[in-house]
DNA sequence: GCAATAGTGTCTATCAGACAATATGTA
DNA sequence: TACATATTGTCTGATAGACACTATTGC
């Protein structure tokens, strides 16, 4: 069998981005790093990398993440209940606009890897190179470029949070001199690239996804409490929930939480017992995001 | 600014691949098209086709919806509430397996469209080069080949649909010539490379997706009636509804149906009102699927 | 009349949300 | 003790599902 033409198609460069979420601080966050080359010298972008020439898309998206943050990549498929030190990742969708890249056709996988709390960035320990940046602080009115790929991806920003961030490692604030279409890009502070595009449609699957299975412990260590889950919803929704009927509702739902046998005190007030993660992957019912 | 260096990265091409979706005679049926050429010659396949140099994502898979249908894809950001003909198109997900095509590493970007029940397929003309299939012929349970992209996606297969096609026009038998490894992929009725698990993909995403949005109406023609909804429902899920309660639940979801004045006979029986899709997206609360 | 579909009304079990009350730790 | 969080219980309004009943066409 003859292989293609290659004069046939247009050359194409496939990469794989990497929106990583956590939740630190009651603020979802997520992994940026710092571009040290042009275009965008100096800004802040979503991790990523090329494909090779022999490799899956999902396991570029994993190899990304071990690089990135140490985290081993949880296989969907594999019924593994006891989730070790994973995160779970799946892909999020694809970005190929012809003019994404200055540089030359480059389509993008952009996958959705959600992290519980984690020491500390480590992009070749360099720690002014990586860091948590709260999604809020990303995602203002104006950071956003390019026409919305799904629709109301967009709807329903977080409200409350607002913690200070690492004081050394705020916004760079002096890029200008790498001026390539700022007005387009959404001013210095904002990301490289479409990725705050790529971070919002993201952070919308997870808002999404949420409701309707169990991807919440994802955010958690293997053993967590009630409450701590509760945090995570209010920060990744940007509400606050009522904690008596939270509470119901979680241990209720047949297959979601499976007692873990201890208890912690690590929120103060009266202890809480442990729970890990059960078997349960889609909730149903589902959990009900409050009203707009 | 320098370009990259070609050999940095390995080459690719990029595709789109096309899942259509429409409901004929009661059922959920999918456009396919014959293979003319090898690999996988003779056997049936999405309708797809390469990304120009030049073009966006979705610009190529609805120039690839008008080449083999002639359907105007929506945009789905244009607030257009008067659906004339076209049809709802969205990026379903990207597959990438190296070894997806025997003759080069291609990257294919799958797209989800919706259609209302279209008069023939018409590729190039050639009647017998193109179909409408039902999506459970298609999906037999050896015909997914490789590992699942997503979790739950074969979960749920239709169940009562069994209507005879197109008697000039069914599964092409000997082309057991074409015998590059016939097992992994499911025999010689299933669909040429792994466009059974991208179908099988699309039908689940289309399934859930009705759930929670008004997408159930872009199977319908411009104006239709409740019972003509219930159906596209009960075709796309493979269950029965109440009719009383399907009514009930539609004609009180705000901005779901907004009443187009006449009203018509089709079904035989008493006469229903037609409706227009309404302006409303997301729905809530959902419409419920029922247990399993 | 009969068959078929459209549309309305009613009942009930369930559930989300509000919130009182109690339990059990730390400062 | 004061405070914070966890956990259970109760009440109420909304609703999904079951289903009786009526309405309007064609045969």
């Amino acid at each position: 069998m003859p292989p293609y033409d290659p004069s046939a198609f247009p050359p194409f460069a496939v990469t794989v981005d990497l929106v990583v979420l956590t939740v630190r601080r009651h603020a979802l966050c997520t992994l940026v790093v710092r571009r040290g080359e042009a275009p965008y010298q100096g800004r802040w972008a979503l991790p990523g990398g090329f494909v090779r020439a022999d490799e899956d898309l999902g396991a570029a998206a994993a190899r990304e993440l071990v690089e990135e943050t140490g985290l081993c990549a949880h296989d969907p498929a594999a019924p593994s209940p006891v989730p070790s030190n994973g995160a779970h990742l799946e892909q999020l969708a694809t970005y190929g606009a012809p003019d994404r890249d200055p540089r030359m056709r480059v389509v993008s996988v952009a996958h959705l890897a959600l992290a519980p709390d984690l020491p500390a960035p480590r992009a070749g320990g360099d720690a002014n190179s990586a860091r948590w940046a709260p999604v809020e602080e990303l995602l203002a009115e104006d950071a956003i470029a390019g026409a919305a790929s799904s629709p109301a991806s967009t709807a329903g920003a977080a409200s409350t949070v607002g913690t200070a961030e690492e004081p050394g490692a705020g916004l760079v604030a002096g890029a200008a001199d790498d001026a390539d279409s700022e007005e387009k890009d959404g001013g210095p502070g904002a990301l490289a690239f479409d990725h705050a595009r790529i971070l919002a449609d993201g952070v919308e699957r997870a808002r999404s996804k949420i409701e309707y299975s169990s991807l919440a412990t994802a955010f958690c260590p293997p053993e967590f409490t009630v409450g701590e889950l509760r945090r995570v919803y209010e920060a990744v929704w940007g509400v606050t929930l009522d904690p008596r009927n939270f509470h119901r509702k979680v241990t209720g739902t047949p297959g979601f939480l499976v007692p873990a046998g201890g208890t912690t005190t690590r929120q103060g007030g009266r202890p809480a017992q442990l729970f890990r993660a059960g078997g349960a992957t889609l909730l149903n019912p589902p959990m009900l995001r409050p009203e707009v």
